[in-house]
DNA sequence: ATCCCGAGGG
DNA sequence: CCCTCTGGAT
């Protein structure tokens, strides 16, 4: 278990390391940025960034997504993986945002969560981002592996429970972009195949580093 | 073979 | 809890 100000000192280490605590994906609308997420899963922020210029560039408003041919949406998403479930979610979505919310994004995590294609991960993001929601977690790949790895959760791999251990660790201020810089950590240094101990800043705090690395099981 | 800022269904 | 959906990179 971690102690407030351990959790205080990786926190800081964090955000000294990776100052823009903020998403990859790029966008410009609301919308575009849910979209994005959704395309993210099981690919990376890189390949969604190459697709969605083009994407929203032949269907440049919700109305034009809403009405689009659903297997046109597939050929211009098609390099992100699940492409047909994604396509189907970005059309039938863009539908309901206009039909139930007036062509805006919801700032509720229950609203969000009747869009379909919107899980828990992708919702937080867009509380987190978009409406500045405070202590909101974002329990993705990256999130749940280095906190694990740290010892701030029980090693669960199950999004929701790391999503409710965070938060009872986290403070609420700091907790959205904690999770938007272990995303850049993830990629840069605590690599999933291969963690980078000896360039890792937050050794000092990280279970995995103590059992694993500076005295590791002799077995 | 494993991972990438998951979601939905059983 | 489990499984499936999918392509690209390492």
């Amino acid at each position: 278990m971690k102690s407030t100000e351990e959790v205080r000192a990786i926190v800081e280490a964090l955000k000294e390391l990776y100052p823009d605590g903020i998403c990859s994906l790029d966008y410009e609308k609301d919308y575009e940025l849910l979209f994005s997420v959704r395309l993210a899963a099981q690919c990376t922020d890189e390949r969604v960034n190459k697709v969605t210029p083009a994407l929203f560039a032949r269907f440049p408003t919700l109305e034009a997504l809403a009405n689009a041919d659903i297997s046109e949406v597939e050929q211009y998403i098609h390099s992100t993986g699940f492409f047909r479930a994604k396509a189907r979610d970005i059309v039938l979505a863009s539908q309901m945002l206009l039909s139930e919310y007036g062509g805006k994004v919801p700032g509720t995590m229950e609203d969000l969560l009747k869009l379909p294609g919107v899980g828990r991960k992708t919702a937080n993001l867009m509380l987190g981002d978009v409406f500045h929601v405070p202590g909101v977690v974002v329990a993705d790949t990256h999130c749940i592996r280095i906190t694990g790895l740290l010892g701030l959760t029980d090693g669960s791999k199950d999004p929701t429970k790391v999503e409710m251990q965070l938060r009872k660790v986290l403070p609420p201020e700091e907790s959205n972009d904690f999770c938007h810089r272990l995303v850049f950590h993830g990629r840069a240094v605590c690599i999933a195949r291969r963690p980078q101990c000896g360039e890792c800043v937050l050794r000092p705090w990280c279970d995995y580093f103590s059992k694993n690395v500076a005295e590791p099981a002799k077995d």
